[in-house]
DNA sequence: TATATTACGGATAATACGAGTCTATGATAT
DNA sequence: ATATCATAGACTCGTATTATCCGTAATATA
């Protein structure tokens, strides 16, 4: 069980344009430079955050993406979800009685790591940020 | 990102051995019946059970598998990091600087999750059971 | 208006990993 | 001696991740 690559460029991503003039536009060619990985590939997973509402993108010349307004309230817990996926982590599906406590037990622990990552808002991360990249 | 169906069957193996008689040898055979599953597959599970300490087997005509003395102590992360492994879940591998801002809030939203599991010991779920499987 | 630039979308490929099977080997009761 | 049972290795299969390639749409600028 690992976080996917593709997570760690989403909050990549999202912490280096945090740290940019908010107004400014930013193309994925420099954004996929700095993390050394392909146009191609890093531009499909800025779509998703783009679906998902926490950047903004405008086409053509001198294009590129920026934060959207609500930026000051977007947590970890909203890239990774945007990335992976929201289902649970853990789901026994074993036909034994309508309630496995095994999975109760998993799944609680799971919300105590989403708790912490939904505290966790990248605007007060880039803050004590020297360096994103 | 998903937890391995293997760990689901070792969680569910543990507590049905925590609800048989502590003495008695259960075949792997018995064990995959419940989970429907075949018993190979089971089987390689266990062994990472057995060398991890939890359990104790025996071969030949009657033997099987018990759980080991120390089973009171035994808790739902340790079940999970003898089939999962100990790695990280979230592994920044780009190099910029000596530490990742964004790893160390991944590691310890991970630590969140494992400080729960560590709480969960196996024995104190076993009492509340009615049936495991 | 033409062209360059940039994001978006679909198809495809490569790789890794999870899940599971098959078979051989070794240990141990009866 | 034989049946039972755990262990180990090689192997297959399916699916998700990690990409790549290319065509299309949108937009600024000359």
């Amino acid at each position: 069980m690992k976080f996917s690559k593709a997570t760690n460029y989403a909050l990549h991503t999202m912490l280096f344009l945090a740290a940019s003039p908010q107004h400014k536009l930013i193309g994925v060619q420099q954004l996929a430079e700095r993390q050394q990985v392909s146009t191609t590939y890093l531009s499909k997973i800025l779509t998703k955050l783009v679906k998902a509402g926490m950047i903004e993108s405008t086409s053509g010349a001198n294009g590129g993406y920026r934060l959207k307004r609500n930026f000051e309230e977007i947590s970890f817990l909203d890239v990774i979800h945007a990335i992976e996926g929201t289902a649970s982590l853990f789901e026994c599906e074993m036909n034994h009685g309508p309630e496995c406590l095994i999975q109760q037990v998993m799944v609680s622990a799971e919300m105590k790591m989403e708790e912490h990552l939904r505290n966790q808002k990248l605007s007060e991360l880039a803050k004590q940020m020297p360096v994103v990249l």
